[in-house]
DNA sequence: TCATGCCAATTTTAGACAGCATGTC
DNA sequence: CTAAAATTGGCATGA
């Protein structure tokens, strides 16, 4: 099909593709327009990734907003988000506004009220349906990338509980969901009432191989000699046979070690290829590495990178994640090898692809697990990047002829699974259950079963019932909490009876049972709202409920890292005891009841929360990047999400404890405040000024400068002496509002001086300056 | 007595969304 | 039910 052949898009919108050098469809994107992509009809399309998903969303969002409407591109990752926004900002050119909204993005509702198209998560459109964003009844096109992951155990359940949501909120709307090939893509055109487009066309050729030996067998019976020399990898060997005809590779391997390890090594490969123009690149590149973050992580990152090769998995920060990312996708960096992170996140297209660990550690599996099809045919889908490679491969790697051929019958030859629902597994229902009837979805226990009868998990549910008594449950358990009233009809049917009951009397005690009333109360609304999972909810209520006294900050860290919207630390070996220890000698500033010693998961998982609340107090101890990482074995992206998250969840506990009257309102708000900044108490004020962060406040604090108002009345040379930088120091000045900021001419104090006439500031400030280096001293030797 | 080298036993193990209101070194 | 690499610990050896 040829662009002209289309219509009903927006004036200028051919001119713009054609720029693009798009002139005529791939045969999925014009079946998809055949089935009325363009005409606003409903639509799954199930195809390869690079293969022109992107283009099926955007005729359909563009043909929708052409007609007066409004379309939200649903994305996975926040990542993702930015990468469609630069995709749909080229739209401008003939008028079609995109705006993101991401959790740490700007927007206000009525900013995004007047975009034409809307890039979200999952997550933020969740939120955005339960806080009643107004816009939301606009829209006449939703567009789902990745449905798929609707089968994934944590964060399936929002994505097609808000699908929905949004179908019922707008009846007319077009829903089009952007699938990988899946093992039951009807099945979700079905639950979606939607036709569906089903290849598996790619615009370049993808070959399916196993390395085995010297050979590389591919799945069309062709044979390519790769030869392993001497103690070296496979994977050593294929990157390096890759590269002498100018291909970039992708190793795919278990763990985050296993990724630096083989990131080491492939330097050795990729090193003496280069160019001088690529290693003064590379140096570069290098050296933004290690100014991102002074961590051991990020030298051996940077140090890979120097020759060309880098690891990639979610304990780099995420500049370094993009830096690399970009590095690679320009063909500067050679080889990345990388956790499972890459297959699912932004577009890093190689020309050899190479699954090295095709098993992987899982706890819930109790040992090693064999990846998914789906999984790893993403992995492999990687592999290709039209219009600059001739072809793409895929290559697995064995070790015996037996594994080799069991991964051609496993991966090569196998059809991905079926996506299966998990909305049916408590911790989903819980938050899903509670949103539905704080935002009025559903007003009755029929209302809310109703509701849920829309979901896929309904149309796929084979065992009756099963769904109703989860969702009893977890009514029963929202109620005992506080979260929900539930109005007449409420006594429990007597089970003994049941034997006796006739089934007339069942099918009216049933109806009875639906016209039960459902409301959230005001805290339910709350927690809603603040998009927590109620269980957390419970436990902060709990932990603030219970103190006695003002919590310290690590009480309030614990508190909030042992909820489950908070990641677990894992215990390593001996540092049970470690923690042990240390809860014994911290346990009054714990919050709620300890489980008991003897109640071996529990306790762990206590410890393992006490271990997280210590990462945050010694962030908020002003312990530096570096000593934090090292300390607790992780990385800087670690350390930043668990921050982040700690921030969040405090945010959440602060506006909990104002809706309970908790009198420690403060306490918590001070304590997130901390974590915000990474700064002891006393800082606190002088991080409150733009351009003061940690580093700068400590540094004024020890110079004597103790709240912005000395800021206004301080020596200059003090000030300057504290901060190196004219500029800096001249910027802090005016953001402090002092009347006259200007530094020049004044020369830089060195060393501890009064900073207030009166001296007598500097004298308290040595004190505190002595006791918090002893806290930190303290603090590290427990480790 | 202490450093060194080797082998066996032990340890470890992926990922990243969300409120609200604005800006680090 | 399943793996693999790195680290640690124990032991023998040699100076």
């Amino acid at each position: 099909m040829n662009l002209e052949e289309l219509s009903g898009l927006p004036p200028g919108a051919t001119d713009h593709f054609r720029q693009e050098g798009i002139e005529e469809l791939y045969p999925p994107q014009a079946e998809a327009v055949d089935a009325g992509a363009t005409d606003g009809e409903n639509l799954v399309a199930a195809v390869p990734t690079a293969s022109g998903k992107t283009m099926i969303a955007a005729l359909a969002m563009l043909s929708a907003v052409e007609r007066g409407g409004k379309a939200l591109y649903i994305v996975p990752l926040r990542a993702l988000a930015s990468e469609k926004r630069d995709e749909f900002e080229a739209y401008e050119q003939f008028g079609i506004t995109t705006g993101v909204t991401t959790g740490n993005y700007e927007s206000t509702d009525d900013w995004l009220a007047t975009k034409d198209i809307i890039v979200a998560t999952s997550e933020k459109v969740d939120s955005l349906v339960r806080n009643g964003a107004g816009w939301l009844s606009e829209l006449t096109c939703v567009v789902s990338d990745e449905v798929h992951l609707i089968d994934d155990r944590n964060r399936g359940p929002t994505l097609e509980v808000t699908l929905a949501k949004l179908q019922q909120l707008n009846p007319a709307m077009q829903t089009v969901a952007l699938s990988a090939t899946v093992g039951n893509a009807d099945e979700i055109a079905d639950w979606l009432d939607a036709s569906l487009v089903d290849s598996d066309w790619r615009p370049i050729d993808l070959e399916m191989g196993v390395h085995y030996g010297n050979a590389l067998n591919f799945d069309d019976g062709s044979t390519r000699e790769v030869p392993v020399e001497g103690s070296e990898k496979q994977e050593a060997a294929l990157v390096r046979d890759i590269l002498q005809e100018g291909g970039s590779s992708l190793v795919f391997v278990s763990s985050r070690r296993n990724a630096e390890a083989a990131a080491s090594r492939l330097g050795g490969v990729s090193g003496p290829e280069l160019s001088g123009e690529e290693r003064t690149e590379l140096a570069e590149l290098a050296a933004e590495i290690r100014d991102d973050s002074d961590t051991e992580t990020s030298k051996d990152l940077a140090d890979c990178v120097e020759r060309g090769a880098a690891f990639h998995h979610a304990g780099l920060s995420s500049t370094q994640r993009s830096l690399v990312e970009d590095a690679f996708r320009d063909r500067l960096l050679k080889v990345i090898s990388a956790t499972p992170t890459l297959a699912a996140g932004v577009n890093t297209p190689a020309r050899r692809v190479i699954v090295r660990d095709w098993r992987r550690f899982d706890p819930s599996a109790g040992g090693m697990a064999p990846l998914d099809v789906l999984e790893v045919h993403q992995m492999m889908g990687r592999a290709g990047r039209p219009g600059l490679d001739p072809y793409g491969e895929a290559v697995l790697l064995a070790k015996s002829h037996d594994e080799s051929q069991e991964l051609f019958d496993r991966y090569i030859w196998a059809d991905p699974e079926a996506v299966r629902s998990k909305l049916a597994a408590e911790p989903a229902l819980r938050t899903h259950v509670l949103a539905t009837i704080a935002s009025g979805f559903a007003r009755t226990r029929g209302g809310l079963l109703e509701f849920l009868e829309a979901t896929l998990y309904a149309s796929q549910s084979s065992e009756a019932g099963r769904l109703e008594s989860v969702t009893d449950e977890v009514l029963s358990y929202l109620e005992r909490n506080d979260f929900i009233e539930r109005d007449g009809k409420t006594e429990q049917t007597n089970d003994d009876a049941g034997a006796f009951t006739s089934a007339a009397d069942l099918a009216d005690q049933q109806r009875s049972k639906n016209e039960q009333t459902l409301e959230a109360t005001s805290l339910g609304h709350t927690v809603s709202r603040l998009y927590l999972d109620p269980m957390s909810a419970a436990e902060i209520v709990h932990g603030l409920e219970g103190a006695e006294e003002r919590p310290t900050a690590l009480g309030l860290y614990q508190l909030v890292s042992r909820t489950p919207d908070m990641y677990e630390l894992y215990l390593r070996s001996g540092e049970d005891e470690k923690f042990g220890e240390l809860f014994y000698e911290r346990e009054r500033e714990l919050l709620g009841d300890a489980p008991s010693e003897f109640e071996e998961g529990r306790f762990e998982d206590w410890l393992a929360a006490l271990k997280t609340g210590t990462l945050l107090e010694d962030w908020a101890e002003e312990a530096d990047e570096e000593t934090i990482t090292e300390r607790y074995k992780i990385g800087p992206g670690d350390l930043r999400g668990k921050v982040d998250t700690a921030e969040w969840l405090l945010g959440a506990a602060e506006s909990l404890a104002a809706e309970i009257d908790s009198e420690w309102t403060v306490a918590v708000r001070e304590a997130r405040a901390r974590v915000e900044h990474g700064v002891g108490e006393e800082l606190l004020e002088l991080v409150s000024v733009g351009g003061v962060g940690r580093k700068r406040a400590r540094r004024l604090y020890e110079a004597g400068v103790e709240e912005p108002a000395d800021l206004r009345s301080a020596e200059k040379e003090v000030i300057l002496g504290a901060l190196k930088g004219e500029k800096t120091a001249e910027n802090i000045l005016e953001n402090a509002g002092r009347e006259n900021p200007s530094m020049d001419g004044v020369e830089p104090a060195s060393g501890v001086v009064s900073a207030t006439s009166d001296g007598s500031k500097a004298g308290t400030s040595d004190e505190t300056n002595e006791e918090t280096a002893d806290d930190n001293q303290s603090s590290l030797g427990d480790f």
